[in-house]
DNA sequence: CTTGACCTTACCATCATGGGAAGGTGCAGA
DNA sequence: TCTGCACCTTCCCATGATGGTAAGGTCAAG
């Protein structure tokens, strides 16, 4: 099948499809007498292996890796496990410094009227007025 | 003061502020007959605003806006509250993303026995044999 | 034979940031 | 005065993942 079907089937767009052949992720694909890319249900498989790791925020880097691990039938599950906690472990950082932003912007806003006058927490604390820019932590949640 | 210690009081490295400077985010500095940036405390103050801005994961052009506000003594405060809080919502969003993207490879790796066998239900989540690939949600947070 | 959908490569853009090269400035010490 | 060093300047290139667009080739249906 041609780039286009390919691209429908895995939800990668014809774009990344190339890009990721050019960095070497997905082997060259067959070409036809046109010069067109081939793909065959291996093709098909192995793009929507890479998608479903990008949907879980595995990085290129790591897909490499994982995809290396999918092939090499000689793989321990705890190498699989191993990339797989460190990548949490990277979520759980972004999810934290994400968290303290909401909860310091939740906080300035709640002390924000929100009015007609320019009285305003928010520019007070961008400002460096307030000391306490980092909001304390929720109770709960 | 020059840029390096302008950059050691704000935080913002010498790059990012003659960044700034180039796509007018500050306005341009003044010059030394070295032709050497040259920085009074006003600039700090607007540079702290930026950093602080910043690190709040607000993006350039929310800063811009923000910068707008702050020098705008007519502003009401209800606009830097809108602001604020559409910045709240997009911070959710993503935590939201990436905490499905958390659950989802936390249940996987919990079905993962992480021995020295290659059976490994994370690859075959990734390859597509699992069915329901997203996780529960989690009882309680 | 034309039309339109598809494909090809090649280049440029994003966003925020850093690296490095090549060269100028300014100050402290021998 | 010369030298070294720390600092500054501008300019170009890179990141990661993705999209846009342009200029042109291929192919099937009408």
């Amino acid at each position: 099948m041609q780039i286009g079907e390919a691209s429908k089937l895995t939800g990668v767009s014809r774009k990344m499809i190339r890009h990721y052949e050019s960095i070497g992720l997905i082997p060259s694909a067959d070409r036809r007498d046109s010069n067109y890319r081939d793909y065959g249900h291996r093709d098909i498989h192995r793009l929507g292996f890479i998608r479903r790791a990008r949907d879980l925020g595995f990085s290129m880097e790591e897909i490499r890796d994982l995809l290396r691990l999918w092939g090499d039938t000689q793989r321990s599950s705890a190498d699989v496990k191993a990339l797989t906690e460190a990548h949490i472990t990277e979520l759980e950082n972004k999810i934290r410094l994400l968290g303290e932003m909401r909860d310091t912007l939740a906080n300035l806003a709640q002390a924000c009227d929100g009015d007609n006058r320019p009285d305003c927490p928010i520019i007070d604390g961008l400002e460096g007025k307030l000391v306490d820019l980092h909001a304390p932590r929720r109770a709960a949640n």
